[in-house]
DNA sequence: CCGACTTAGTTGAGCGTTCAATCTTCCCCC
DNA sequence: GGGGGAAGATTGAACGCTCAACTAAGTCGG
């Protein structure tokens, strides 16, 4: 059983990775990025709350964000009131990208997991997946 | 739900990665690696069949057999019969440090993993990865 | 037997991630 | 208000993975 998760799960973030690569040119963690840039307040961010929201390491995040600005897609500045807390903010182009690149993505994930899943199945693994990360985002440091 | 299960299953394999590298000084692909050859009848297999046996690229598994030669743990041979194909085999010390990093990585498993699952959901996570794994090796090209 | 195709495996460049180190800015307490 | 530490974010080197190109060995048809 672990092996069949361990198999399925690897197969399917490769597949994801591989039809973003393929059809938007960008990793599957830079979309989810752009995503959730999408869906803030004013389309910006701070690092430290993208980070969290991708759950990605700032590290991670600084990379992958210098590399999206490269791109045009995400923009960076200082935030008034505090010089330590940079905003990244989804640019038009970014945006246009996105919503580019989302019925693709969307369709992906649709053929690769949930055309598979019964609505009842769907309904397991939510409850699974929100222990287990519930017990990997909190008791993390055991 | 696909964001939980998103999250979930990064933090999973991300965890899993780090206890490795900390304790063993590997990634999880070689721990797979190592414990794949060590249930080989005579601990060998040829590239092909180990990179099938762990879903991996002919690429991904030439590279990692590389390292894992280069540090000892596993050897490589010509078949004889078939210059083609090559063996890889567990050396004792590679079975030395398989033997020595299973039981924490075991652990992880269960403390990331199986400690939030019921039986009945271990049977309904098994059913719902068999058939989206069976989706992804068959059908995969579309 | 010889050229074309297939099979097995390797190689190198480019990219994303990690880890540790660093830097700046803010906060708090004396 | 000045020093110590915490918070926010970045950097660079090392490493694993991907993709595409490539070598070498087997196979098969004429």
């Amino acid at each position: 059983m672990w092996r069949t998760f361990l198999w399925a799960s690897r197969l399917l973030h490769e597949s994801l990775d591989r039809q973003l690569q393929r059809d938007a040119r960008m990793p599957h963690t830079y979309y989810v990025i752009l995503a959730m840039l999408s869906e803030a307040p004013d389309r910006s961010l701070t690092m430290s709350e993208l980070a969290r929201l991708v759950q990605s390491s700032p590290s991670r995040l600084s990379h992958a964000v210098a590399k999206l600005e490269a791109q045009g897609w995400v923009s960076r500045c200082k935030r008034p009131g505090d010089a330590r807390t940079n905003l990244a903010r989804l640019t038009d182009e970014g945006y246009a990208v996105l919503v580019e690149a989302a019925p693709g993505h969307v369709e992906e994930v649709r053929r690769v997991l949930f055309d598979h899943l019964s609505p009842e199945q769907v309904r397991q693994l939510q409850a699974i997946f929100e222990s287990v990360l519930a017990g990997l985002t909190s008791g993390n440091g055991d």
